[in-house]
DNA sequence: TCTTCCATTAACCTATTATTAATTGTTATT
DNA sequence: AATAACAATTAATAATAGGTTAATGGAAGA
């Protein structure tokens, strides 16, 4: 999921840009009013904006030099003025590109993608993706969808002891045998405790999916794809 | 001095562009022929590719994907047909920029400058992630994000350590036993006291994050990226 | 409905780790 | 040779993490 501020005081236009563009999974919030803009890119974190220059109360290119004072964010300046020096100077100042209206919204899609993509790399990101749960035993870390989880060691084993049975069900007993961590001794319930603290730390990351799931009287249960709440 | 490839068979045109961005600094090399500017492509060392679209012998589109294979420069396409699905698909493949001719030469000296300015921004974060502890072994120096740690030879052998493992857990044993300046028959809390006195001195220069994490009953493990307290 | 199993929170306890201080040993320096 | 400086080591104490169990509420199944 993409996350696009707008700067945009054309409330038509921009209910156009944010529903073409949340067919490509890209969530677009428009602020009418440039100084809200400021005040939502300090606070929430946006992958880019898209800044419209002719703006009430502010000068669209002042105010990219305000935001560049503050923040590195990929900026694509959107302007009625298909104008040279507009462009040369808006480019100038830390502009990323410079679209003049009216465009058409698949170009202002690929134009994102595409900043996006020299920007944080999102290839590599979405290849991570792929990989939901990516297990490094040696650091004995697991990442999940490229977000590093930190696992204590039981956590570790366990969550390890699931991926390595991938959609196969793997038993309280055989998760206690088999973990250095946790004594052979400890109850059963002991292991529900620790998945549970497992899957909070999953749901940091996706709260809208389960990925263990609990098999009634056998034991737990990696799933992917994972099952919708 | 940026250097530019360009692949143009419009000689005419060449020239301008050659001219026109000699004035402020950038060296362009013009290859009527897409062979050939491939082949200058791997050969030379170039800043950022200037690709036409509508080539003698070869679709600029699909030479584009040949490049991508091979490089990940920055790309501006220069078209002479302004139309939608060429942008979108030329932006998909990997360009940087569209931009259809006829064009004013500032705007793309504008263009240029506004991606060279990102790719260089996203270069040296790369660099800079890499470059956190640099060893310097026939030394024995450390550098914590280019500040020298004044360290101990024994506590130089156990940072060295960690971060040849690099997110991997180093045991304690381990540690004493391959650095010769800590008695094999050292007690393991030894290893505890130094690794204390190196999070110290690292704590000088960065006291907000966690770089050497402790992995209970197994060892230390040096972390990137580091963690925040 | 009723029972059993599961989920989650909180409280607990202990082994491990962190840190400081004291000790020993080694090397330079006068 | 005396001692100053420094590094490795051990000792001692404080702090903490993390596994455990208990307790409660909820879901699933008979």
């Amino acid at each position: 999921m993409i996350k696009v501020l707008m700067i945009e005081d054309d409330p038509e236009l921009a209910q156009i840009i944010i529903k073409y563009l949340a067919k490509f999974d890209i969530d677009v919030t428009n602020a009418e009013d440039p100084y809200i803009g400021l005040s939502k890119l300090e606070i929430g974190k946006y992958d880019l904006l898209i800044l419209d220059l002719t703006l009430p109360g502010m000068d669209g290119l002042e105010l990219l030099q305000r935001i560049r004072k503050v923040s590195d964010i990929p900026v694509i300046i959107s302007s009625a003025r298909d104008d040279i020096v507009d462009k040369v100077v808006g480019l100038e100042r830390g502009a990323d590109d410079y679209l003049p209206k009216p465009y058409n919204p698949r170009e202002l899609e690929a134009r994102i993608k595409s900043i996006l993509r020299r920007h944080n790399k999102t290839e590599e990101k979405k290849a991570q993706q792929e990989k939901i749960f990516e297990v490094n035993e040696e650091g004995m870390m697991i990442t999940f969808k490229g977000h590093p989880l930190s696992l204590t060691p039981a956590e570790f084993d366990i969550l390890n002891a699931l991926v390595k049975h991938k959609n196969g069900v793997v038993s309280r007993a055989d998760i206690i045998y088999q973990s250095a961590f946790i004594n052979d001794e400890s109850s059963y319930k002991n292991v529900d405790v620790m998945v549970s603290k497992i899957r909070s730390k999953i749901a940091k990351y996706d709260p809208d999916h389960t990925y263990i799931k609990s098999v009634r009287g056998v034991g737990y249960q990696l799933l992917c794809p994972p099952q919708k709440n």
